[in-house]
DNA sequence: ACGGATATATCGAAACTTGATATATACCAG
DNA sequence: CTGGTATATATCAAGTTTCGATATATCCGT
């Protein structure tokens, strides 16, 4: 289970919104699913990182209450703070996916610089 | 001119190890060089970054005196610390890249789901 | 002697990381 | 109703990382 760091896990928070509205608990299990349990981003991760996009105005929040199977409609039940990917949160999704783009490049110039180096591959 | 994380930039200087010894400031070049200008390791990024891998022995530091042109030869001049990567370096190297790897095509799969996310893509 | 390039290294404030902890609701079994 | 697990958001604290600024010293051309 590899931890993903905060410029990842960004892009993977991200990339995620992109597809559609969601909220911090699901986000974090959408990422272990689709990682196959290889990625994980845990709450003290998450939450930190959800407060640091909506301060800086990549994704809106908006509170949406979860109502229990017969639940009294006017009981105040769990609530769920779903988020939206921003037009401005749009835009950096996509240079920050230029960026991954290049760094990877980069890294890959770096490791397999010309197959003759003498490093192993497996 | 965009600054390299540290997991990238242990990577990289091992990367660059694994074809031959070589030192900090020729490798803070070689990054600069190879990157065309778009990524950089400075100082206060590369010494402690050596300093950590020495001390986990995946890199094997020597002095070498830099001789001047005319210089006198029992003069102590300029000094150079050469890393050699080691063994453990290397296996740790290998780890890295297969690391690498996954977190690259695990991010593929968020940052490119099926192409109908309704993403631009320029 | 002066200035720019080479070369290694530390400092400190801010940001990030991560397990632990806190709070509260929902659902199922006994 | 009680206990346990899952859902759901959030903070804390100790440690690590980041990065511009700073320090020290040599090499080389003028």
């Amino acid at each position: 289970m590899l931890a993903l760091k905060q410029d990842h896990s960004q892009l993977v928070v991200l990339s995620v919104l992109a597809i559609g509205p969601s909220y911090g608990y699901a986000i974090s299990k959408d990422i272990a699913a689709r990682s196959e349990g290889h990625f994980k981003l845990s709450p003290s991760g998450m939450y930190p990182l959800l407060t640091k996009l909506e301060k800086n105005g990549l994704i809106t929040p908006s509170w949406e209450e979860v109502k229990a199977a017969g639940a009294d409609p006017d009981s105040s039940g769990r609530k769920r703070k779903w988020y939206t990917l921003s037009a401005k949160g749009k835009k950096q999704l996509e240079q920050s996916i230029e960026r991954h783009r290049q760094v990877q490049s980069l890294l890959d110039g770096f490791v397999a610089p010309s197959s003759e180096s003498g490093l192993a591959t497996g």
